[in-house]
DNA sequence: AAGCTATATGAACATATACTCATATACAAT
DNA sequence: ATTGTATATGAGTATATGTTCATATAGCTT
């Protein structure tokens, strides 16, 4: 039955869709925006708070934001001077939290 | 109910647990890894016949496993000269054809 | 309007990444 | 042993990445 299955025709990624994966997994392959995510999949936060809870700068916490955006991967709504942001993917945070029960359980 | 929510205590993150998320998805965000792996799930293959079937020099193809290989999502087995290399770490690959599967159908 | 707070943005920088090229290693065959 | 084939590896390089610092923008308050 393997050598039934060698002969067969293989699936091949179109460039498209190699891309898109690899900018998604990309922006679940750094530290700061794993625990930006994750912190947003519990509640919305103001940028403020982001960076007090997770001890990072504004400026940081901004770039990142700015990065998560421009994927459509977090929202965010205005409160007076505030921004809210919170997330806009849920496959994506349904990856995350996949890789989080496998790395915690191991 | 969302304000219940909104006062309960949050999950943290270990660094530990972050780290080994973020390395599991750095290795998924390579166009080259995505489509070694892909390919490797779908059959072993040798080193030079996934850089002939992915139009890479074999040095890439050379590299990318030996990446792979340092996080255990791939293993191979030798076979005369040649090695056949496949994917040793199926939540991986269940990851990667859940982000395929998304990135396709949209 | 002026001052205050919250957020965004651009430049600069240090580090990481993925590739190429040249060469080394490992096994096979004669 | 020598040659050939398959793979690995080290150095070098160009580009990408994540942060900081300084500054800009936007809305609130008085």
């Amino acid at each position: 039955m393997e050598l039934e299955l060698e002969c067969q025709g293989h699936d091949f990624l179109k460039e498209n869709t190699v891309d898109e994966v690899a900018l998604m997994f990309k922006a679940l392959s750094d530290p700061s925006r794993i625990r930006i995510l994750y912190l947003l999949s519990q509640e919305a936060c103001s940028v403020n708070h982001i960076a007090e809870v997770l001890q990072l700068t504004q400026s940081a916490v901004s770039h990142q934001l700015s990065y998560l955006r421009t994927l459509r991967l977090v929202k965010f709504r205005r409160e007076g001077n505030s921004l809210f942001y919170s997330c806009d993917d849920e496959h994506v945070i349904s990856l995350l939290k996949q890789a989080i029960q496998h790395a915690e359980h191991r």
